[in-house]
DNA sequence: TGTAACATCTGTAGTAACTACAGGTTCAAG
DNA sequence: CTTGAACCTGTAGTTACTACAGATGTTACA
């Protein structure tokens, strides 16, 4: 038989994706329903293999479900070139940008730790340094997701 | 009356932090549970301000909550400055590595970016490079939360 | 004093992207 | 035929909020 079938677990094994996460993602319609066997259990194939490294490579490079979905669309309709690199770059932008936040917030850190003597001193100079309240209205580090 | 109290809506003012997220780090005990006006406001007072400026800086630095709440404790009991020293240390370690995973996200974005023209092309070579499977076992990029 | 507009209240549900059960089937090996 | 691993469904928990709905409270102005 050459479209020979493998359950979840090999197909988890191979992607290095949860099986878990990959019932999620054909929850959420990521990923095909699969056929079952005799005893109700999924049967994957070749394709479905692909499309899970897709999805694992994707998200490894920090692309958002809904971008992966998006560009799961884009493949499936071989559509254009364009748009894929649009949201590629738009990533990208938002990767660069995220960069430049956690140096900044490299920076402080070290500056705040700097001056800290580490023993049983009472006035902790970093205590006293996050103490400081934040410049009115500014997003000052913006470290968050 | 010297020690003037002022809502929530103030708090949040001086702080940046939305009304909701004051009552929530109530509800999980990082904000003290102030006392009430007649009408069942809450009331706040100049070291309420400080608490939760404290709250934010750290948080604006990265620090997750349970971070927090630690910081707050050593805060609270006047205690070693080592502990304060060991988790920012920690936590700019994980900064560090953070930029580290970041740069390589950055890097493979831009080699996969590069090739593509951009127009109508059916094989996009960032479609393609996508579907190449992760290497086995290695989480390869980590750029994960 | 009335009333309109705004601030605040409680409580619940939703967000992202999974992860972790509980309590049951099914499958492969010996 | 029995054991044990792998699989099933469904629900709840995670982090750190955010967004309502529907009910009060407060304040400014006429």
């Amino acid at each position: 038989m050459y479209p020979k079938s493998f359950t979840i677990g090999k197909l988890s094994d191979q992607t290095g994706v949860k099986i878990e996460t990959v019932r999620y993602y054909e929850k959420i319609g990521l990923m095909p329903k699969p056929p079952r066997s005799s005893g109700k259990q999924r049967l994957y194939e070749e394709h479905d293999l692909s499309r899970l490294n897709f999805i694992k490579r994707s998200r490894d490079l920090g692309f958002s479900l809904d971008s992966v979905r998006e560009l799961l669309g884009l493949h499936d309709q071989q559509t254009s070139c364009g748009k894929v690199q649009e949201i590629t770059l738009a990533h990208l932008a938002a990767v660069k940008a995220k960069i430049v936040d956690l140096k900044r917030l490299e920076r402080t850190l070290q500056t705040i730790s700097k001056d800290c003597a580490g023993g049983d001193a009472p006035d902790c100079p970093i205590i006293e340094s996050l103490s400081l309240p934040t410049k009115k209205g500014v997003q000052t580090y913006g470290a968050r997701e």
